[in-house]
DNA sequence: ATGACAACCTGTGGGC
DNA sequence: TGCCCACAGGTTGTCA
């Protein structure tokens, strides 16, 4: 499910439940994450006080007084807050209990996620991460000159970790219409104006996403965990040979790319 | 360095 | 109804 728009959310909805509460208790009902958790993790959990909480690319951290938990929600992850007297269901891994009483819990049928607990605050998982796209060091510049020696398709391009991070399958689809690109348009072959319509159309469409997976997770405690942002109207993801909303003559064609939909309009993207 | 692709999993929905 | 297959919001690691 998420995507970095949903990460943040998670973030902000669980945060004022956790600052400044010390850990209880720790349950993992099944280890076998993307990385297995090792045995000593609930030990070393228990009797921190959580002091903050950040996001850095799709990884949600929540620092302590001692050590740091940092956690990916994969493909189909999430995490939210439960009352103590609340069963477990399936795929339901983790359990973090706090002194508050409330339970912070991982979901995950896929086990794409991941957990680890962090003495410090570094992680090879955070080396190498491109920029965050909602700085203002994210701009066009910076795009047309990760491009320079990118043969490949400017979707692909984007999605790279490497090059700006939390651009998932879906973002990376609005995002080019926004801006009128091909996404199977060489990266290097994409003139500097157009990188700024379209690191400004990121910004937009992740800015705008979090917007309302902010309203939608106002209240995680009791709540259903379910993603805010399908109330957002997307414009081409899912809508493979349905009418284009923008000139309203084409259909959207859909292709594959590294195994991965992309939709676009053949007129309004060139 | 770049790029293509398999791999890690379970759930769901469409076609027959 | 049941079965089989394709596909799903991500990322890493391997190999050419």
């Amino acid at each position: 499910m998420p995507e970095l728009p949903e990460v943040e959310t998670t973030r902000r909805g669980i945060e004022p439940h956790v600052l400044g509460h010390k850990v209880a208790s720790v349950i993992v009902r099944d280890r076998r994450l993307r990385w297995a958790i090792p045995p000593g993790f609930e030990t070393q959990l228990v009797g921190r006080t959580i002091t903050g909480t950040r996001r850095r690319a799709k990884y949600l951290l929540m620092d302590s007084d001692s050590g740091c938990l940092l956690v990916h929600l994969g493909m189909a992850g999430s995490l939210r807050m439960v009352a103590p007297d609340e069963q477990p269901r399936k795929h339901d891994h983790v359990d973090i209990e706090f002194d508050n009483g409330l339970v912070l819990r991982y979901h995950d049928p896929r086990r794409f996620g991941s957990m680890h607990w962090l003495t410090g605050s570094a992680h090879p998982l955070l080396d190498h991460l491109g920029l965050e796209p909602l700085l203002d060091a994210f701009d066009g510049a910076y795009l047309y000159q990760q491009a320079r020696r990118r043969g490949s398709a400017i979707k692909l391009f984007i999605m790279d970790a490497k090059v700006v991070v939390g651009v998932g399958n879906i973002y990376a689809n609005e995002a080019l219409f926004m801006a009128g690109i091909r996404p199977d348009r060489p990266a290097n072959k994409v003139s500097k104006a157009r990188y700024e319509a379209l690191a400004m159309a990121i910004k937009d469409v992740l800015a705008t996403a979090i917007d309302v997976g902010g309203t939608t997770l106002r209240d995680f405690v009791g709540g259903d965990g379910k993603a805010g942002y399908f109330a957002q109207s997307l414009q081409v993801y899912g809508r493979g040979g349905e009418f284009c909303y923008r000139c309203k003559v084409k259909r959207l064609k859909e292709i594959r790319q590294s195994n991965r939909a992309s939709v676009f309009c053949i007129t309004c993207q060139r």
